[in-house]
DNA sequence: GCCTTATAAGTTGATATCAACTCAAATAGC
DNA sequence: GCTATTTGAGTTGATATCAACTTATAAGGC
């Protein structure tokens, strides 16, 4: 091996990277499945939330929100708006913008979720003890 | 709103499997962009490490170790095994199953690739103090 | 007003992700 | 030895992800 094994197992040990991934996986998939019955998948259920506003946003804004490349929301946002969902709509006042909205089934479907979000969220923070969480976090908001 | 905006906040401050998503993309983001110059992203990066070990493991135990969907691993090696960086042969002792390794390419690939991953994880590492390091480190283990 | 620059978003192409289904080989029960 | 079950992997279809490029609108300089 070019690259001594000591080395690979090092990089397994300390990347963040790897780490993040292999967790935004796993929860992804824990949260899929908590949200099949619905139609939804993790990351749609985050957006659906993130457009539960009083004010609609921008595209450009959720995706910061996200930390999500603007062009991975605008395709995020068509099966959504093709279920009659998300309303987009263009700014009167600029028109290069487009604003953002739940429908009412978008509402209803949000609300019906959130039961869901919360006993599955339960059963996750009910694996670490309080600090941990918290200092979890604090550490993924930190690299993000 | 349906939803009260207060949840919306909640959810936003609590979610652990958005606070992962996010981070994770963000991460591979910052990857992708130093292991650019090799035409590697951060999760064929990752991939490539994972094979460099004494005995070639199967497509399963990759997808494991991972935390990655094993189908989704079968479409990820197609890329590099296009590009002669890893080779998948089948077991002889066990005809269903695939043992991938690094072919010369990949491990000299692999080679000139560590000095950037440490680089760019030491600029990453600079960001948290070494205890919130390890706790971050650890709060992700025990999620995933 | 006109031209330049900046900004918001869409399109394209490549890859990533996973569920559901299928195929093939190995193993267990008999 | 033969059938049923299990296991490893591939395929398909839908969605997700981002870079590079393009289009449309707005704002600023003159």
């Amino acid at each position: 091996m070019t690259v001594p094994f000591e080395t690979t197992l090092h990089v397994r040990h300390h990347c963040l990277c790897l780490a993040a991934q292999r967790t935004a996986r796993a929860l992804a998939r824990r949260f899929d499945e908590a949200l099949r019955p619905l139609g939804l998948t993790s990351g749609q259920f985050s957006l659906l939330m993130s457009l539960n506003r009083p004010s609609p946003p921008t595209i450009s804004s959720v995706a910061g929100l996200l930390a999500m490349d603007r062009t991975t929301l605008t395709a995020n946002l068509k099966p959504l708006e093709r279920r009659g969902l998300v309303d987009a709509a263009v700014d009167p006042s600029d028109r290069r913008s487009r604003r953002l909205s739940l429908t009412p089934a978008g509402q209803a479907l949000l609300q019906s979720a959130v039961p869901i979000w919360t006993r599955e969220h339960a059963a996750v923070d009910a694996l670490l003890p309080h600090d941990e969480l918290e200092s979890l976090r604090a550490g993924l908001r930190a690299l993000s």
